[in-house]
RNA sequence: UGGGGCGUAGCCAAGCGGUAAGGCACUGGUCUUUGGAUCCAGCAUUUCGUAGGUUCGAAUCCUGCCGCCCCAGCCA
């Protein structure tokens, strides 16, 4: 047994298998099929409230419970948990949909809603009643809070606990019938008042609530809660393995015993998972909606976002995503992965397929005093070095040339590769040019301009440009260059974890410099009307994607991440 | 002071009684007309929260202790 054990292993090993690592999750699934449970069936779901919109969290739960699904030729189920009206709305529902869509996941059919099984759940609440195993509780909620008792003392019993079961069916009725006001009444699970997990003391399966529904309208004014729909909605729909967050640990018992005291039998097995926290970003979605409503960023979608639609504007794409999900990994630990990782995804992701430009980010004019004045020569230069197949543009170069305010330094430290009077650069694609007089403002004494000359011999992919200087520049023609604006992004807090200190708002952990609009860059012509939404490397800066606020015409860029640098890092340790 | 979880490098995370995978970050070096990418090397020298115990052998089993997270919504 133990040598065929360990011969399984070498042949993984010898296979070569990424996947060779097993997570917790898929060891229980792996367990369940090996026993014949289920029929041999994986069928998982995605329920989300629609009360506002994805983040990156969630996509751990999607890529999760779709992978699981796709890995053992199961199912997954998009469903929709609705059965809190006050806070739910279509704009949220319709949101979801698209960003999972996104994230490149499909339910096929398999959109449900909790509010469609609303009167099935309403006829197991009966069932319960009848075997009594619930009753009506005309406590209020102060009072139901406190017989509930605490952490270290036992509940008691609420006072209508006894009720009959024709009483209880009677007042259940006449709750749905709409007979009292919101609040009067409640339907309770009768358990166990002294319950060590408070989620057992007679908790609250239904109550009545007074609010249109997006779906169901007002056909209902009482409302199933979450610990009732979740086990049975899960159920309906044949879910094997129903995967949540940690913090509903403490409600498995609640869950199961739903299940049983329906006769559901063998129902599905819930299973939790560490949430995602991810390092100068916040995920609550009540933190979030706060940043949206006092304008500290633009709107859901901000690039700045950690939601969905705010990293896809920023320019992130669902591989990286998917593939950052995959990297961190499940288990049950809570834990706190470094922004890096995703930045990482991105940064992998992007270099492959993104088309080089050159964009000066902040313009300084340089001047070939040696070239002619009229003369425009069209340069080839490769759309993308890592895949020659994308072929080559034309970059068109001239006699006033920009290059970037920071390529150049009176008096460079050591180390600076780049311009400086009388020191030599490449012009990518182009030739090597020499600094040979410096412009200043007679006021100011800041750098206007930049006399260069250039070298005819070392002309790109000339037989005599092999010359070697340490730096290579990007650059734009003065005369050709579009104007765009670039909207450089940082991390939306300053502390690694802004929530750390429940004590402070947390909002005092803001980064003010998140946000830098750029109104002045120049980007190559070539690429001048690039199309929403497309995503480029800008040369030695970082990738950067089409905002949807270019429709007005002119071209505004986001910057996804930027480029390591292993210089700027240089700098900072000194 | 009740109950439920979790503790392996700076951050994630494998490991399931046979002598610490992998990734990110970091550090060197190679290469380079992107200070990018690539490639190579280093990165827990009895160490797995901690103290004991069982065992030929423990991150893995047992016991105590410590730390962190979750639960007292008619939210999910």
């Amino acid at each position: 047994m133990e040598t065929q054990n360990r011969e399984i292993k070498e042949m993984s090993q010898e296979q070569g298998d990424s996947s060779a690592s097993v997570n917790f999750i898929q060891m229980i699934i792996n367990q369940d099929l090996a026993e014949g449970k289920n029929q041999g069936r994986v069928h998982t779901r995605f329920p989300p409230e629609p009360n506002g919109y994805l983040h990156i969290g969630h996509a751990k739960s999607i890529c999760l419970n779709f992978g699981l699904a796709a890995q053992y030729q199961g199912l997954c189920n998009l469903r929709f948990d609705d059965t809190n009206p006050s806070k739910e709305e279509v704009e949220y529902v319709e949101s979801i949909q698209n960003d999972v869509h996104w994230l490149g996941f499909d339910w096929a059919e398999r959109l449900y809603y909790a509010s469609d099984y609303f009167e099935r759940l309403y006829l197991f609440a009966e069932q319960l009643i009848m075997k009594g195993k619930a009753y009506v509780c005309d406590l209020s909620a102060q009072e139901i809070r406190e017989f509930r008792g605490t952490l270290t003392e036992p509940g008691q019993n609420s006072p209508y606990r006894d009720r009959t079961v024709e009483e209880n069916l009677r007042l259940f009725r006449e709750m749905r019938a709409g007979a009292y006001d919101d609040g009067a009444r409640v339907l309770r699970g009768k358990i166990d008042m002294a319950s060590p997990n408070l989620n057992m003391r007679d908790p609250v399966l239904y109550r009545i609530q007074r609010a249109t529904h997006h779906r169901t309208g007002d056909d209902w004014c009482i409302y199933p809660m979450y610990d009732f729909a979740h086990p049975l909605s899960d159920a309906i729909e044949g879910i094997t393995h129903s995967i949540w967050t940690l913090e509903f640990e403490n409600h498995r018992p609640l869950y199961d015993w739903v299940l049983e005291s329906c006769d559901i039998n063998p129902g599905p097995q819930q299973i939790e998972f560490a949430r995602l926290n991810l390092t100068y970003t916040v995920m609550s979605k009540r933190k979030l909606r706060q940043l949206v409503e006092d304008g500290s960023v633009k709107g859901w979608d901000d690039p700045r976002m950690p939601t969905i639609s705010g990293l896809r504007r920023r320019g992130y794409t669902p591989e990286a995503i998917r593939d950052f999900c995959e990297r961190i990994g499940v288990a049950k630990s809570n834990s706190t992965v470094d922004i890096s990782l995703l930045e990482h995804c991105i940064r992998e992701d992007l270099n492959q397929r993104a088309p080089r430009a050159m964009c000066v980010l902040r313009p300084l004019k340089v001047v070939l005093v040696n070239y002619p004045e009229d003369q425009v020569e069209m340069l080839p230069g490769e759309i993308n070095p890592e895949d020659p197949n994308m072929g080559m543009r034309d970059l068109p170069f001239s006699r006033e040339l920009y290059i970037e305010q920071e390529d150049f330094m009176e008096n460079p430290p050591k180390k600076f590769f780049r311009l400086s009077p009388g020191s030599e650069v490449r012009l990518k694609h182009a030739y090597i040019i020499k600094c040979v007089d410096v412009i200043k403002d007679s006021v100011t004494g800041e750098v206007t301009e930049l006399h260069c000359t250039y070298d005819l011999e070392t002309k790109s992919g000339m037989p005599s440009s092999g010359r070697k200087v340490k730096g290579t520049l990007h650059w734009v023609s003065a005369a050709h260059a579009v104007p765009v604006e670039v909207r450089l992004y940082e991390n939306l807090f300053l502390k690694e974890n802004p929530d750390e200190d429940q004590e402070e708002d947390f909002k005092v952990n803001l980064n003010p410099n998140s946000l830098e609009v750029l109104d002045k860059a120049l980007i190559e012509p070539f690429w001048g009307r690039a199309a929403l939404g497309s995503k480029f490397q800008f040369l030695r800066q970082g990738y950067f994607c089409v905002d949807p606020d270019s429709a007005s015409g002119r071209l505004v860029f986001n910057r996804v991440v930027s480029l390591k640098d292993t210089w700027s890092k240089l700098m900072k340790s000194k």
